[in-house]
DNA sequence: TACACACGTCTCTTGTAAGAGACAATCGCT
DNA sequence: AGCGATTGTCTCTTACAAGAGACGTGTGTA
């Protein structure tokens, strides 16, 4: 993610919805857009950059970015020209934590989980069909294996990919994995047939463990948190370096999945 | 904050903006507000009400509250009928925190200060010329002194106000503080040359202490972080009781505008 | 049973916001 | 200085979103 030749990251139309070609779109989409767009990138981001990143037109985002600045959803970066999130946002998410439950108690427990192993551990969700860390507390090792915040990744990329979609039917998984999803970040190919019998596995046997997919160096122990009997509604997992022993690896997982048990409970 | 028949919470349309009567409303706006509306209430809404509380037609809601809802913004809360804050809303507020150095540590002061006092610790800004109490940390007395986060208090009722609104000038600040916010809750006035008097002596001295203001059994100390030389970006406060002794009123007076000057280096 | 009131969905009209594009001012480069 | 690219503001047109309101259904209560 260094800065270099305008890179979008974002997908822009192709994801699947059909723009009737010179048509208008709606002011609040391109907002949606806008905030989504921002995101995605992590930092702030010029006007003119955004409108080319989104394929608005430059004077309706001017517009915008005005009246989201006004509102306090945006701010204007330090430069004077760029925009990032605004103090709002913060005030709202804040106000969302507030009013969940799962996610104030689920953030406490990945805390004092990784402060007691001195692991990585992380809080994960289903946030429109993406895995996504929803909290994560980085665990004192020196080489930190840290992930964003709000990074979405692939679901088969991740052990707390096959609980989140444990009890969910065929069907439905396909629906929300695409081909894209199925290639690790080294190339290597997962078997969708493979994959749904993790789930199933997972499912079962109340956690899941993956070695070496993301990345060759690390281990991931997930276990799932119910919102209620069968629907898994988070997970809670530690990220360990993949040549943890046989032992320690067991003990984790056991004192995980004590704790995602209790955050069951709600 | 009880349910009860149907209070608005909100200042309608009395605001200030005028409207010119049978106008139409930009959806944008319709947005804001409602995120507004449901900032203010802290709690689930069910759209009708909403719709209500906002004179908005509820045609227009109904579909606006979809879309938010399809985009994560907002989310359908348990009962099936009220909705709220979305995990979108929390993960862009998360991003803007990482992405906010002072916000970022301020927080983790506060929470040590709090911790290592025992007493109820705030970090406090401007937000769109309200006081707004940004993050707080409850410290461990029986009678739990707290307040919401994202709680906006009129300025004149606090000790941080004076201390955010230093180096305004008169016309500023006459500009901030409505005849309302001069009223504390028991119903005494504050003089606004008095507001303005302290305001100047909390600038010369790098602190402000308040006494029974806001609430008649607590004191509020509060000391400024700069994020440019003259400039008040935030507050730190501690609010501690009322007959706390002159000499642990110092001790923690110290100890917090340590901490405030040590946030301010950025 | 009948009444009053909520909810959620639809249809149609028209006021207006999205967009195209022109403009001057800056910036960075050679 | 001369050139191209970018920035921020403005004007004008028209495609379309906001809104009014009707409809069917569900729920509480008199």
């Amino acid at each position: 993610m260094q800065d270099g030749e305008t890179q979008t990251g974002w997908p822009g139309e192709g994801a699947g919805e059909e723009r009737p070609a010179g048509s208008r779109e709606k002011g609040l989409n391109r907002v949606l857009n806008m905030l989504e767009f921002l995101h995605a990138n992590q930092r702030a981001i010029g006007i003119g950059e955004l409108a080319k990143g989104l394929n608005a037109p430059r004077s309706t985002t001017y517009t915008l970015v005005r009246e989201l600045v006004e509102a306090g959803l945006l701010e204007m970066a330090g430069d004077g020209n760029r925009v990032y999130f605004g103090k709002k946002l913060y005030l709202y998410g804040m106000a969302y934590m507030r009013g969940n439950d799962l996610l104030r108690r689920g953030r406490q427990e990945v805390d004092t989980l990784s402060r007691e192993t001195g692991e990585t551990s992380e809080l994960c969700m289903l946030q429109s069909g993406r895995y996504t860390i929803v909290h994560s507390s980085p665990g004192n090792r020196p080489f930190r294996i840290s992930s964003a915040t709000g990074l979405q990744i692939p679901l088969p990329w991740t052990a707390s990919g096959r609980l989140l979609l444990a009890g969910l039917d065929r069907g439905r998984i396909e629906a929300m994995v695409t081909e894209d999803d199925l290639v690790l970040p080294d190339g290597r190919k997962i078997e969708l047939d493979d994959f749904i019998d993790d789930i199933g596995k997972a499912r079962v046997t109340g956690y899941c463990v993956t070695s070496g997919l993301v990345d060759a160096y690390t281990k991931c122990l997930a276990a799932p948190v119910f919102s209620a009997p069968g629907k898994v509604e988070a997970t809670m997992c530690l990220v360990v370096p993949i040549d943890t022993s046989e032992e320690r690896t067991g003990e984790l997982l056991t004192v995980l999945r004590e704790r995602a048990a209790l955050l069951s409970i709600s």
